[in-house]
DNA sequence: AGGGCTTTGTCCATTGCATGGAAAAAGTCG
DNA sequence: CGACTTTTTCCATGCAATGGACAAAGCCCT
């Protein structure tokens, strides 16, 4: 099948592109509503969109009154990839041109098997979706990696739990063999972009994203830009201090918010806690199943065990530290909190909440809200096709 | 005198505004290489900006080995007013269009005493620059406020530490005052904008810039712009928590950095440690003034005062703390440090680089520049003529 | 059904933006 | 002095964009 070739020649073009795919309208008429032009120069740019064959005709909308409009779409038959590699999972979903995903395969993962081996299982999956018929093609592949990225070059730069992956060049590689445009980014910046796509950061242009899962990260969001860093590591918080002199941490230093709380640290202390016997659900559970995860704990929580409790909001009110000194560092208007461990639930959230209402100063907190991720596991894939195509619908 | 009344028509305009202000080339043939323009455009853009009087035509550029080009430059009477008002002192300059200071005045004040006796006094040293002769009004007006700014409309929203400010219309009351055109900021966002203007910032677009006076504040720019928050608070890292459970701070909480260090902080440090004797030297001052200032620790470590030193040392170590998590979660290309305690030179600042390098991850300090500021007191007022320079170069 | 009103889409003349080429002006250098 | 370079102006041309006129297609009311 033939796949997306054009671009929008200009600006007004993009803006159109845009429209379409986040559920503006798509009468000509109301068209015209959102971009400052008249109705003959939009007409001559819409009719050049069609010839480029990005967007279709659509059959004609209810009348507002008078004399009904004509509608168009993105062509229908456009899809793109999302790929969102974790530290032990990949997800891989296709969209629509309106970015809602038509497919998506979650499958276990260990990024440290390196690049060749991690590109192998997503290719297979992608042939899987591709088998499924929910498309023949892509026309464009955004990916995630759980680390630094050199942005403009799509390439993983120093990134402390990926060996093998550094200066890898994904963006060529995964362009060589899916035949289509590529961009590569950080998983959490995806996550800020899926939020904010199609998430609980719909309306807000100034905001940040932590996500929990096996390590903690956090993409920033200023303008509606992701802010990446001048080295395209910004947003990675958990190496900052929440103790001094405190726990020793993998990376060297010691009292690291990782060291306290993220899936690791928490399947451990779980653990420690299980063979002290301070929790009968918690050992029952370690006994069954050889070793504990953050999900044990959240459905001990679930369970009313007090000890998962006390470790959820022990670690809640570390991230609530970090995120309350942030918060009057950045002054977003919203903060998400997302990732695997999403499932400790409002117990959490409630922690988080305390602890940086309680610390930051009221005017930065005092219309705040602090919320869950909306988009759990399709945050990441849906935040990749939105790069991808952010990046297609922008003017060559 | 008439001052400037017209504005740059569009988009062009103002790149060429900009450039002659910052320094680059005046010839009409350089300006060409840097705006993406054809010649003959050019000449009409330069040729409307001459009608408009904003630019004036200075003579020939040497020959770079063809025809001599034809010189412009910015019309050399446009004065710009620069007042930041700070806790304890105003500083007011006058600077030339490539906002370079002309005069400059600086004296103590109490912001306490609120908006109408400051501005009396501002006023009055506005009279005094005027009457020196450096300009005879002004063509524009910034002025910067310790605390948040609601920035479009100029107010001053919940300051902390200037009761009497919440709400005043700091822009329509300078604006009727000196008959120009006013825009307000908070003061250490100025500060930023200074250094970038003619500071160590000129090459960086992702920066923060921490201002420690008598308290702690941060300016933040990314992308090249200054980033407010959604409330205008962002950067206000005084009261972030660096020690739980730590001493109380004035905001209600506990350990907050403000409580270790900063001008008040430290004068009061170094008062109890004269009282208990642990330094001759710091007592001999307290004897001799009543009281001790950041100055009088600053003198006494220069003189060699292990106290002092400590003192400083420990305060920096608190802010490099601060300091090395926003470096991570930020990813900055540089930090500035400046402010009134910059008196207090390598030692603080040795202490604070100490800190964020062994704290942060490699990645985001591996070629990160923590340096003093190079404009002192001249920056907030350079940021506040940039303000509104780049207001009045864009397009109206 | 018909007339008046509204909305939508197209056509067209006009204006302004911007380009690139030609030629003139003003230099340098051997 | 002549060949070459750089800068500037001039001009024809093409594209961008507008707004007005008008036709098409709808609504609603009588």
């Amino acid at each position: 099948m033939r796949r997306m070739t054009a671009r929008p020649a200009n600006a007004h073009q993009a803006r159109l592109l845009r429209l379409l795919r986040d559920g503006g309208p798509n009468s000509r008429a109301e068209l015209g509503d959102h971009v400052d032009l008249s109705r003959s120069k939009l007409a001559v740019e819409i009719d050049r969109l069609l010839e480029t064959g990005l967007v279709v005709a659509d059959g004609l909308a209810a009348s507002r009154g008078g004399r009904r409009s004509h509608n168009v779409r993105l062509t229908p038959e456009l899809r793109f990839l999302g790929v969102d590699i974790g530290a032990t999972s990949v997800d891989v979903a296709v969209t629509n041109p309106e970015l809602e995903i038509l497919g998506h395969l979650n499958q276990p993962m260990d990024v440290r098997e390196g690049p060749v081996a991690v590109f192998d299982q997503v290719l297979a999956m992608v042939a899987k979706l591709r088998d499924s018929g929910v498309a023949e093609g892509f026309d464009g592949a955004g990916i995630g990696v759980p680390g630094p990225v050199r942005f403009p070059e799509g390439v993983p730069v120093a990134p402390p739990i990926m060996p093998g992956w550094d200066g890898f060049p994904v963006r060529e590689a995964l362009s060589q063999e899916l035949g289509c445009p590529v961009m590569v980014d950080n998983d959490v910046n995806l996550m800020a972009m899926g939020e904010m796509q199609a998430g609980v950061a719909r309306t807000v242009r100034d905001f940040f994203c932590v996500k929990i899962g096996t390590g903690i990260g956090c993409g920033v969001v200023a303008g509606g830009e992701v802010h990446r860093g001048t080295t395209g590591s910004a947003g990675d918080i958990g190496h900052i201090q929440v103790e001094s002199e405190g726990r020793q941490c993998p990376c060297g230093n010691r009292g690291c918010l990782e060291a306290y709380f993220g899936g690791a640290a928490l399947a451990r202390d779980a653990e420690s806690a299980a063979r002290e016997g301070l929790s009968a659900e918690l050992s029952a559970r370690l006994e069954a199943a050889g070793r504990l995860t953050a999900e044990d704990v959240a459905g001990a929580a679930a369970a009313g065990d007090g000890t998962s409790l006390d470790l959820i909001r022990d670690g809640g009110a570390r991230v609530g530290q970090v995120i309350a000194g942030l918060v009057s560092f950045f002054n977003p208007g919203l903060v998400v909190i997302g990732g695997g461990v999403t499932g400790l639930g409002h117990t959490l959230l409630a922690s988080i909440r305390t602890q940086v209402y309680r610390q930051s100063l009221p005017l930065a907190t005092g219309n705040l809200p602090i919320v869950l991720g909306e988009l759990g596991p399709a945050a990441g894939v849906t935040g990749a096709a939105r790069l991808i195509s952010d990046h297609l619908f922008s003017p060559a």
